[in-house]
DNA sequence: GCCAACGTTGGC
DNA sequence: GCCAACGTTGGC
């Protein structure tokens, strides 16, 4: 049975359309202990994810993405050039993993963070939660299920 | 660009 | 182990 998540990306850093276009993505770059502990844990390959766009105008799901490996080691922690380079990990004991995402489809039109306030039954989403800015959430099946029918809606 | 909310760091 | 200072997220 595959569990349902959201992952934020900033669609001027990595967008639903660069993963399209790509296929796979490692979801690197992730520096946020609880986010990791979801990649490494409880994620798993089959599970469904909302692509959700941050930092956008306006902000919302844009799509869906499929687990695809379980979780390894971020690359980029170990990458001084990287942006994400973290010089407390080491290679025999890194701190930091990222699992891979396939790219599933794009929506017909995007659901925003204002539909979602608005819509009922969605009231306990995480991401309309206020403070909430977790990189990537759970998701129940049922929420699932309703941003997918909006995302597929005219 | 602002800033509320939250996470992390580091001195003690 | 507390907590002030600082950094980041992300909507607006």
């Amino acid at each position: 049975m595959p569990n349902y998540w959201l992952m934020k990306s900033e669609p001027d850093v990595f967008s639903i359309d660069q993963l399209q276009k790509q296929q796979t993505s490692l979801w690197d770059g992730v520096r946020n202990y609880q986010a990791r502990n979801f990649m490494m844990k409880d994620m798993k390959p089959g599970d469904r994810v909302l692509f959700y766009h941050s930092n956008a105008k306006p902000p919302g799901v844009a799509g869906l993405a499929t687990i695809s490996k379980e979780a390894v080691p971020d690359p980029t922690q170990f990458n001084k050039k990287s942006e994400y380079y973290d010089p407390k990990a080491q290679a025999d004991h890194p701190r930091w993993f990222c699992v891979e995402v396939a790219f599933a489809k794009k929506f017909n039109r995007l659901v925003t963070l204002d539909e979602i306030r608005k819509k009922k039954g969605l009231e306990k989403m995480l991401v309309i939660q206020k403070g909430q800015r977790l990189s990537i959430q759970p998701v129940t099946k049922k929420d699932f299920d309703i941003i997918c029918k909006m995302g597929e809606g005219s």
